[in-house]
RNA sequence: GCGGCCGUGGCGGAAUUGGCAGACGCCUUGGACUUAAAAUCCAAUGUUCCUUGGAGCGUGCGGGUUCGAGUCCCGCCGGCCGCACCA
């Protein structure tokens, strides 16, 4: 019986496009290209969840569209393969994670192909594929090659870093140290979170309390030599290339916030007595501001210079390397206390203890440089070592920490900013000190400047600083610099070798591999797990150093090395492998420069929220490095990037019992620390939380209540999918059961593509409802044989089924290029609906009908294709044209209303006159009646939409 | 705390951007077909009031602009997601 069967149409589909290779890539590009790409999926051993199709139908449905538009389309996919589930699975089982993650790809591949995506697979990558690690090596190679010269703005070769005299002079080893020192890739004593029981660093995220996540072990903030990238070097270009870019300004925001430019002034502080601070001052007003603070004075940064004459106090941060010298002796061990309890708290222990700030005198004063005052040093940890100079001005009359901390230690306040007319903030509270007013003003209290809006005392004071040569204007940012070594085995090696003498010790010379022994390959190891134990030298040693000596100790041109144990973490392949993409077989070059130029960028980038920071940052800065040494020809690679919401688990109704049982109404239920539900009354009875079935509940009002006893309120929501949870929705399954391409086609039909949005069953089976109606359309189901419906054939197409098909046209084409597929479908449901009750279908109509539905249910289109009559797939017909003439209604419905409310219906034809509808609209009986006796005041004549009369 | 997004029927969501609120789908109810069921098809489906026909009220709450507001402005309330001492 030829009923629509997905599970016997799709396989044959899918195969018949594989063997034909229907979607393999143009090698030349046309007028027109598209680059569709998805950000590409860790291949975990849970396989594909529902989130994943979701971006991914969205891709293919613009890449099929696109084809049909004749447009050179380049649609891929590849997997982001290192990461530590399969290093842990590789601990815990002893075998090589590359066995574990090659079982996971083939899983996830299996999984893609069963949806029916148009990816080109000839062109599937692994950043684990030993042909990508190579080039990922390279690319870290330029990153070590170049320097960024912030004259230009723009990375340069190394070897063209101008190197001052006194370094030249100094000789070969100094000049090779100064130009490590300017590497994009450098390395560097990093504050990080060190476990000397694991023998590893950690990231922020896993410790808690000061303890290891796992094992529990103690963890302290300890420097280590570490890889860095110099990514803070590109920062202003990061944020202004944002700028012309196609994305939300949600996501633009974000990567702002991230990068987190403040612009403002570098002030220095005299430290010592208040008697020689004048001399001090005439001889900076001479020599001009210092490009290196020396030790007589303490600089600090400012984003509102105009406050200066309320600083009070200052601080620096308890690691910063004044500390030693301005501590006096009767200070110094409750100093020596306070800074040792600092450096054992992780960064995000500090932030836990934000509500009651701490901190320590150090014993000394500087001198305000406006008032000439003394005014005292300490210590605090709410001054972070890693942003600015490490030391701050206070001005606790306007900045809110500063105030809190000022309260604490009693700390003077002087107000020196005034609210602006129209505040909340009353002038007298500011002071009297009782508010902290942060915003800007007009000053007050501030000498020469007082009456003058802040901005104007900002430019003023910043450049009455620059010519006394106390400071000068400065711009930050909260960006650091990019931690980019692990002590993890499976990730890329970094292709560095580390000179060492007869006695094995590193001689801080470094060298690149050379570029023909690309790539540096992972060892063969028998034990993945990480040393537990630290070295003699008190450095991590990663898993690598376990290497046999082949590998670890190359020799070149007689020179013995070592090679670099570390390894990239995980965000280094997907840094780039949108380029590789583009010409993935390529032995000679990372990419073709022709093929490049030809492809990129990314026309539509679609992927989860969850990568709207690091990852778009990390492959942009790469980029841009890339563009700078002549690598790519393009400046930005993502041209337009959309962030898909995501899918939740189906809606649940919860409804809490107490310990005998009783219902308790979620209004009296909050959650404790803990996210269990107590009892809001007291905070500590908990609750036992029950799952309600949909027909015992009732909505009352505006709130879901229980049907039995509407006093008791049930909640009502949907969660995000997780295993713990039981709510994960396997796509296999629902392939299984309605086909791939009604799960495509609900995924999409769910609602905005980047709207969160819960699951439901029964809308699967309302998208699989269409398919089967939209197959009962063309395809006589009661029949023995596969044959057309016996409506369709060779008929003349009637004025209104030319119009319904041509308005379905434009609607559907018109929603598809603004990714709006919940209601292309739409219109394709009403088209099925009016074309069912049509005795007479007309083939031509048909046909279009089903290359419209082609992108979104690709398999049951070419399926209905071939039986209308087409051999060959439908992948490349010409995407289908609207006519607006034929669009045109004879005759349409205008609604009348009086004083806004509707009140009577007119049909006239479309596109009469102002005043012929008008006319046409008073002419109405009814409407006539109701303007008895009325006076008309003003006529609203919209043509082809509304006609309003005021009148009374 | 700061920032962003969002509140429309029982549910997911539409609404040519200021012009008929609730498209389309789900759920529910009724009907047709059937010995029966499934499947399918047809119809009803925001809410209240009255007698058909209509009238009133309705887009989180309160105000405003406008002939006209889901849409714009001001002030609240609620939810979700980021960031979190960045001077």
């Amino acid at each position: 019986m030829p009923r629509y069967n997905p599970s016997e149409i799709e396989p044959r589909w899918q195969r018949y496009w594989e063997e034909n290779k229907t979607f393999r890539t143009p090698d030349t590009v046309g007028d027109k290209k598209l680059y569709a790409l998805d950000m590409f999926p860790y291949p975990s051993g849970e396989g594909l969840h529902v989130g994943h199709p979701e971006g991914y139908t969205a891709t293919d449905i613009v890449a099929r569209y696109s084809r049909m538009k004749g447009i050179s389309v380049l649609h891929p996919m590849g997997f982001d393969a290192f990461g530590l589930p399969a290093e842990e699975y590789a601990i815990k089982t002893n075998t090589p994670p590359e066995v574990s993650t090659e079982k996971n790809i083939q899983t996830f591949t299996r999984q893609l192909k069963q949806l029916g995506f148009s990816y080109d697979w000839d062109r599937k990558i692994s950043t684990t594929d030993v042909g990508y690690v190579k080039w990922t090596q390279w690319i870290f190679l330029v990153l070590f090659d170049t320097w960024f010269d912030s004259e230009q703005q723009k990375g340069r070769p190394i070897s063209e870093l101008p190197i001052p005299d006194d370094v030249s002079a100094a000789g070969q080893d100094a000049i090779r140290e100064y130009q490590d020192d300017h590497r994009l890739a450098y390395q560097s004593d990093a504050l990080v979170n060190w476990c000397p029981a694991l023998g590893t660093v950690l990231a922020n995220e896993e410790v808690k309390d000061g303890l290891s996540d796992r094992g529990d072990h103690p963890v302290e903030r300890r420097p280590l030599r570490q890889w860095m990238l110099r990514i803070t070097a590109y920062a202003d270009r990061l944020e202004k290339d944002l700028d012309p870019l196609d994305w939300s300004d949600g996501i633009k925001k974000l990567q702002c916030d991230w990068i987190g430019r403040s612009t403002g002034a570098e002030v220095d502080f005299f430290i010592g007595d208040q008697s020689e601070s004048e001399s001090w001052m005439s001889r900076r007003a001479e020599s001009g501001f210092p490009r290196k603070q020396n030790s007589q004075c303490l600089r600090v940064y400012t984003t509102r210079p105009d406050t200066l004459f309320g600083a009070t106090y200052m601080v620096i941060a308890p690691e910063h390397s004044a500390v030693e010298t301005l501590t006096t002796e009767n200070q110094k061990s409750a100093v020596d206390q306070y800074c040792r309890s600092a450096a054992a708290k992780s960064d995000r222990d500090r932030q836990d203890e934000k509500q009651s700030k701490t901190g320590v005198f150090t014993g000394s004063y500087a001198i305000n440089p406006v008032s000439g005052e003394p005014i005292p040093i300490w210590i605090a940890d709410y001054v972070l070592i890693s942003y600015g100079t490490g030391a701050i001005m206070a001005v606790p009359g306007h900045d809110k920490r500063d105030y809190d901390f000022a309260k604490k230690y009693d700390i003077p306040i002087i107000p020196v900013v005034h609210p602006p007319a129209g505040s909340d903030v009353s002038a007298a509270d500011v002071d009297s000190g009782a508010v902290c007013f942060a915003d800007h003003g007009v000053a007050v209290n501030s000498g020469p400047y007082d009456g003058q809006p802040t901005a104007d005392v900002k430019k003023a004071i910043t450049a009455k600083l620059q010519q006394d040569g106390l400071g000068c204007a400065a711009v930050n940012y909260k960006l650091r610099d990019w931690l980019f070594s692990r002590q993890r085995f499976w990730g890329e090696p970094f292709p560095i070798l580390h000179e060492i003498d007869e006695n094995g010790n590193k001689t801080g010379k470094i060298r690149a591999v050379p570029v023909e022994s690309l790539p540096v390959e992972l060892p063969e190891l028998s034990d993945y797990r990480p040393r537990s134990e630290s070295s003699p030298d008190g450095q991590p040693k990663p898993p690598l150093e376990r290497a046999d000596d082949d590998w670890l100790f190359p020799v070149i041109d007689g020179v013995k090395y070592r090679r670099e144990s570390n390894t990239m973490p995980q965000w280094a392949g997907s840094c780039w492998y949108y380029l590789r993409f583009i010409d993935p077989h390529n032995d000679e070059v990372f990419i073709d420069p022709d093929l490049e130029k030809q492809w990129m960028p990314v026309d539509l980038y679609i992927g989860g929220a969850e990568h709207a920071v690091l990852h778009l940052l990390y492959a942009r800065f790469w980029h841009k490095v890339l563009f700078d040494r002549g690598h790519v020809s393009s400046n930005e690679p993502f041209q337009k990037l959309v962030n898909q919401g995501m899918i939740l688990g189906e809606n649940e109704f919860k409804g809490y019992r107490g310990s005998d049982e009783q219902w308790i109404s979620a209004a009296e239920v909050t959650e404790n620390e803990a996210h269990k539900p107590v009892l809001k009354s007291d905070g500590a009875t908990e609750l036992r939380a029950v799952t309600v079935e949909p027909d015992q509940v009732e909505k009352q009002g505006e709130f879901f209540v229980l049907s039995v006893d509407p006093s008791i309120r049930i909640d009502s929501r949907a969660y995000k999918m997780s295993k713990s949870r039981g709510n994960v929705i396997n796509p296999d399954d629902i392939i299984a059961n309605d086909g791939a391409d009604a799960l495509r086609l609900y995924e999409m039909f769910m609602g905005p593509l980047e709207q969160s949005k819960p699951w439901s069953m029964s809308g699967v089976s309302g998208v699989r409802g269409f398919l089967d109606r939209a197959w009962r359309m063309i395809v006589d189901d009661r029949a023995e044989e596969l044959q057309l419906h016996e409506s369709v054939g060779v008929h003349e197409v009637t004025e209104e089924q030319n119009r319904t098909l041509h308005k379905t046209i434009k609607a559907v084409t018109q929603d598809i290029e603004k990714l709006s597929f919940n209601t292309a479908i739409a219109r394709m449901m009403e088209f099925v609906n009016f074309f069912t009750r049509q005795d007479k279908r007309p083939k031509s109509v048909m046909e279009q009908f089903v290359l419209l539905l082609s992108p979104l249910a690709p398999h049951l289109s070419e399926e209905l294709w071939a039986l209308l009559g087409h051999p060959q797939t439908l992948a490349y017909e010409p995407w289908p044209e609207f006519d607006e003439a034929a669009m045109v209604e004879s005759s349409i419905e205008i609604p009348v209303q009086i004083m806004g409310k509707n009140r009577a219906k007119i049909n006239v034809p479309p596109g009469l006159s102002k005043d012929d509808l008008l006319k046409a609209a008073l002419a109405n009986e009814r409407i006539q009646e109701l303007l008895e006796g009325k006076t008309i005041r003003k006529e609203i004549v919209v043509p082809d939409r509304l006609v309003n009369i005021v009148a009374n």
